[in-house]
DNA sequence: CGTTTCCTTGAGCGGTGTCAAGCCGTGTGG
DNA sequence: CCACACGGCTTGACACCGCTCAAGGAAACG
């Protein structure tokens, strides 16, 4: 399941990240969210603004339609609750994401991304872990929309950070973080 | 009133304009949020994350403790929802300005700023209004810290806009547009 | 007046984008 | 099994947009 997925339904995140994605009219693309186990995924009450849902890995989803959930919402006020506070953290990391993205230097981002990864990959892991090792849901590519950067800057900053021994890097895709911290220093935050 | 504003407070914003910022450890700032009345301000339910709201304008506000808030959408169903409605607004919007803080140059994303503001200064505006005039509610410098530029960069870029005859600029800070569509063309969307 | 704050303008630099070449792993067909 | 093509990634050379640093103008205020 790697399609576009459409945003007249409604699902849950049972595995695997979902990318929304944004497209300026001459192509440029940004990827505005990423959704990660146990989300929820779809915009009730209007139409949709220009906003595309793709796979970005393996997913499944737990999917019903637009109807199905304003009935439930207003037989049970608590679902429409806990789609509230859901809501209120996506808007608190479209947030962050904004300070990524106006005010933070390539380098930063990236580490930012990687931690960010890291944290949110492993649905059992706490907020203190130490290392981590993971594989990047995303491509080169994403990354690069993700961060408003080009592929090309994305694999140069990767490149200096394996350099560093800050991560090591398998098969392009697989991450290895001995240290967090070391991370978080070059995050900027 | 233009002091900043304690969050752990609710506000309906009567009149004037609300900045919410997001500051890096090393002073770099970035604003993530504009409230223009008769917009919702506070984040229930978690204790806030690194957010400052300040006011960017002379501001009225309709203010009251958190208790009060989260004790009236017990009692009324209707006030969630409606909060929930406010907040998917101010996802999208943020969501749009990450397409232009990760993607657009620094004259669209100033041009894709003239429009937004001809279009929320003025509440009783419809969506199809071809000129504008206005105050810009935002100093040079906070312009850029919402733009992920520098105040130099902003204020070449606005030159340039008055030089191709787009806006008209008085006193620094009322701004002219005869022709919406103009700047439209220059917003990069 | 002088001072302060905000803004504009210029000169030069650097980080990131652009363009291009090549590498590597994978799949495909001979 | 090899030859080849293909997509994703890396690396290098260079250009340019936006940042830095600096100087000075304009309006507000003492």
């Amino acid at each position: 399941m790697s399609d576009t997925e459409n945003v007249e339904r409604f699902s849950n995140v049972l595995s695997g990240v979902v990318k929304l994605t944004k497209t300026l009219s001459d192509g440029r693309q940004q990827i505005v969210g990423l959704q990660f186990a146990p989300d929820f995924l779809g915009r009730p009450f209007q139409a949709e603004s220009t906003l595309t849902a793709e796979a970005a890995t393996n997913v499944e989803l737990c999917s019903f339609p637009r109807q199905a959930l304003e009935r439930m919402m207003k037989e049970q006020p608590d679902l429409e609750h806990r789609l509230l506070e859901q809501k209120l953290r996506e808007l608190d990391q479209a947030r962050d994401w904004m300070v990524a993205l106006g005010r933070k230097t390539a380098a930063e981002k990236i580490a930012s991304f990687l931690l960010m990864i890291a944290r949110n990959i492993d649905p059992a892991a706490g907020p203190e872990l130490r290392a981590a090792a993971f594989d990047l849901p995303l491509s080169r590519a994403e990354i690069a929309d993700f961060l408003g950067l080009t592929i090309e800057t994305v694999s140069r900053q990767l490149t200096r950070l394996r350099g560093n021994n800050v991560i090591r890097i398998d098969n392009n895709r697989h991450i290895v973080v001995d240290d967090l911290a070391r991370l978080e220093v070059r995050s900027g935050d």
